[in-house]
DNA sequence: TGAAATCAGACTATTTCAGTCCTATTTCCT
DNA sequence: AGGAAATAGGACTGAAATAGTCTGATTTCA
């Protein structure tokens, strides 16, 4: 369960790689220095970007570049940006959206799991890309 | 990727009903209260009896009861009688065998993941059953 | 104008997970 | 003694999530 996606592993491995840098880098480059598959790194590239972690350059001088400082750019936003659910279970959504939550009549453990997922927040969100250097 | 299995989901319910009840209760009746598959509760049941969380009594009178006080069991705990891998990589196993990464020599996240490995186990580890009451 | 790059969607394959089924064993009660 | 109710455990199926691939379009520089 605890276990990060590929997605998530690779998105850590190229902001590291564009924090060492410090500059632009292209996909393949990341893709050949990681040995990660180029196509689906490819796609966590243009989610990060999504996100605003990072900017684009197309064109054949282009590739990617953080936009912020490693410092200020936190795990937790880097797991929101390359994963489906970010919550611990379906009960539970970010905007407080109970519903979804089909057992939610004989679901007796939402409460605690609440603050559960709180605090696993924090534990990822207090980790930064800089601490990756 | 943060999302908890089932299992996980079933085993805090079930012990949570055990702790409301304080005695002994069967899978049957766990499963009826919380319209929890019963098969699979039993499967879980019978792993956190393996872990050594909960007793169990075979017969017609038989079921499960927990083995310490609700204060002393965590969350840390359940889920690793409950989930296979409890690591947040594969790099990372928890006897320290790094063997079982297969991009060994072009990982470069090994290091800052244990770390957060560390935080995570904190978090849940920092949840008791007790909580759940 | 061509090469090298991002962008985007559809697709396939693999693995993981949830759930079911079946049988054996134990234990209590009549 | 025997049946009912419970745990124990293995094998299996189906569905869903994930990893990875393929194809084509667009942008930009030299």
């Amino acid at each position: 369960m605890l276990r990060l996606s590929k997605r998530v592993e690779y998105g850590l491995m190229a902001l590291q790689y564009l924090a060492k840098s410090g500059g632009v880098a292209t996909a393949r480059e990341i893709s050949d220095a990681g040995q990660i598959p180029y196509e689906l790194l490819a796609k966590v590239m243009q989610s990060l970007k999504h996100e605003g972690i990072i900017d684009s350059y197309q064109g054949v001088r282009g590739g990617y570049a953080l936009l912020f400082s490693p410092e200020s750019i936190n795990l937790a936003r880097v797991v929101r940006a390359l994963d489906e659910h970010t919550t611990i279970t379906e009960c539970i959504s970010p905007s407080g959206d109970h519903d979804a939550c089909q057992m939610l009549h004989t679901c007796t453990i939402k409460a605690p799991m609440n603050k559960l997922q709180q605090r696993m927040e924090e534990s990822i969100g207090s980790m930064t890309i800089a601490e990756l250097l």
